[in-house]
DNA sequence: TATTTTAAAGTTATCGATAACATTTTTATC
DNA sequence: GATAAAAATGTTATCGATAACTTTAAAATA
């Protein structure tokens, strides 16, 4: 392993010399300079970052904890988030925590020893409250996005989750529907509380009967237990003509757990959802969603925790940004 | 921010008693271990890990880097890849080079000064030589995924792209195609290459002629200008009956275009194409395509360069594993 | 009880860089 | 040409941990 000592003997100057050359700091003769840089050259030098982030007390890497790799909001999002760290010269550590507060606390605890500047996160839910009370009280600046946890104050991002969901039950009332039940995430998640609310509402607002076999809540992730959802639908009778999911993921489990059934998407069963497939919208677009801006959700997420980190500790209050959700009409209602 | 020392100084110990009773070395009376313990409770201690890679000379974090985050493809080649390294107790940094090799150098020198104990890459290309010798010089054990480099020996997990793409264009033969296009990623990029292969073999062997208007080049990557991909149809005379996509997101553009132009997908033009479309295969199972095994790819290329890692110099031969794709019959290809 | 052995600590140097201060060299000014 | 000012370079301490060696205390043996 090269290192600035090395650099140092072989072009007869101090390592000070060469830890300036390389930082562009101080003043040095162009003599030297290109010297050192000529050694630099041939012995391959490439900085020790660990060294570095040592003395300097800061890593320059940030880090973006999702709960679904696979899922294209999220994909879409990290895009957002990756582009907003690499203008402002961060490097961007991924996590995935699968909706697991487990490994969301064992993620969160490898941050803490790797000393990243700071983190963007979508929390699993109200539970991660720990583990961002401890991001707090080492002092590690975070900024939310997509969920909100009861009990911490902090920047975040949000979509119109209630808004949106409105928004989806009223299309489908629009269109004739008035048995419409809802598939969502947990209501440990902020997200899937303010999108049942907004179903409760828009039900309110047009009289129509609220129905609590007619809400069931599993996780977000996508790998839930179809046996169990085909129990839920065997339970309500009679079936309902339109269904909201809480996430495109959701969408996805219904409308094959229907299409097992021999039950046809919207023939059938209308099926609306909250967030769009990114790209694979193209495959077939079909269904009819409440898009968020994905990509924004990362930018401005990413944006607003570099500012928080530069500011210091003279920081402004919290910020809170919410996005609204387009509704993008397509083929997976019917009129009835 | 809590150091060794500061525990030290409290449970009136030396730091290095501390550490030993981090780290479970050495011999400790319970006594002190407990006390110690308790000191590092009461303070939240938790420990640096800058200052542990430097003594250590090893910082527990790989890398994967990868050329397209929304492509899932690589998202489930990433959970693979993630499976794998939280297994054996590491940390992933991912990376998107975009397809670019110039996003993709400075990703790896990142990497070379973030001291990552190995790197699992799907190199952006042929291009992607100068980079890749660069982590050999530098001995950071690397693995590529998906494509080869001409000019680098190394482990190696590669899908079988030009059988693939031969049962691909032998599907649409079989179903009375004659006249065959191929969209195609670059040719400078191995997978590319041998799908090209695998369509011309299949051709000949089926004394079908080759025609070079039918063969278009562009970027495996999701942000192609449709309009160039639009003049080249419109050289084509007659159409052809039927087109392979070098992989999903070219699939889901020539998709997009045709239906622009009013033509529909199988009934006026067949289409294939190389991967899965990860869980949004559900959304409505329409291409016929040649899955790979992605998560397969992310996984045992993880663990070939664990392996690597754990070994160190007194390394076996270079290992290359091929993973077969799957053909996956669907609705776009039409009988003619 | 004296001596050896083992257990349980402590000291010092080190990893590779940078900050803060110190020194030397060069240039400018009278 | 002497002196001050500015420029260029060097020295030392430090970041937070661990390795290697050393010392001290306790237990085992003669």
């Amino acid at each position: 392993m090269v290192t600035i000592y090395d650099i140092a003997a072989k072009a007869s100057v101090s390592a000070m010399t060469v830890s300036r050359v390389i930082n562009n700091t101080g003043k040095i003769s162009d003599k030297t300079r290109a010297k050192v840089k000529r050694v630099m050259d041939e012995l391959n030098y490439v900085p020790n970052q660990m060294a570095r982030s040592l003395v300097l007390q800061q890593t320059h890497i940030l880090s973006l904890l999702i709960t679904d790799i696979m899922n294209p909001f999220y994909t879409t999002l990290s895009r957002g988030a990756e582009d907003a760290a690499i203008k402002h010269g961060y490097r961007l550590l991924f996590g995935n925590s699968d909706e697991n507060v487990q490994k969301e606390a064992a993620y969160i605890n490898t941050l803490l020893t790797a000393r990243v500047d700071g983190v963007l996160v979508a929390p699993a839910g109200d539970p991660s409250l720990p583990h961002l009370e401890k991001l707090r009280k080492h002092e590690v600046p975070f900024v939310l996005i997509d969920r909100e946890v009861p009990g911490i104050e902090c920047d975040i991002v949000l979509g119109d989750s209630k808004e949106g969901a409105r928004a989806l039950v009223e299309h489908l009332i629009a269109h004739g529907h008035r048995n419409i039940a809802i598939l969502n995430g947990s209501s440990s998640i902020s997200s899937a509380r303010l999108r049942l609310q907004g179903y409760l509402e828009a039900l309110k607002l047009n009289d129509l009967p609220i129905d609590d076999t007619r809400i069931y809540e599993t996780s977000f992730g996508p790998m839930n237990d179809l046996s169990e959802m085909d129990r839920w639908l065997s339970r309500m009778a009679p079936l309902p003509t339109a269904i909201v999911a809480g996430n495109n993921a959701l969408a996805l489990e219904i409308i094959r757990l229907l299409r097992s059934k021999g039950l046809s998407v919207p023939d059938d069963i209308s099926v609306v959802c909250f967030d769009d497939f990114g790209p694979y919208a193209e495959l077939d677009p079909f269904i009819t969603v409440a898009a968020q801006q994905a990509y924004q959700f990362g930018y401005l997420g990413m944006q607003m925790l570099i500012e928080r980190i530069k500011e210091g500790s003279d920081a402004g209050p919290w910020r809170k940004i919410v996005l609204p959700a387009e509704l993008i009409v397509r083929r997976s209602v019917k009129s009835v």
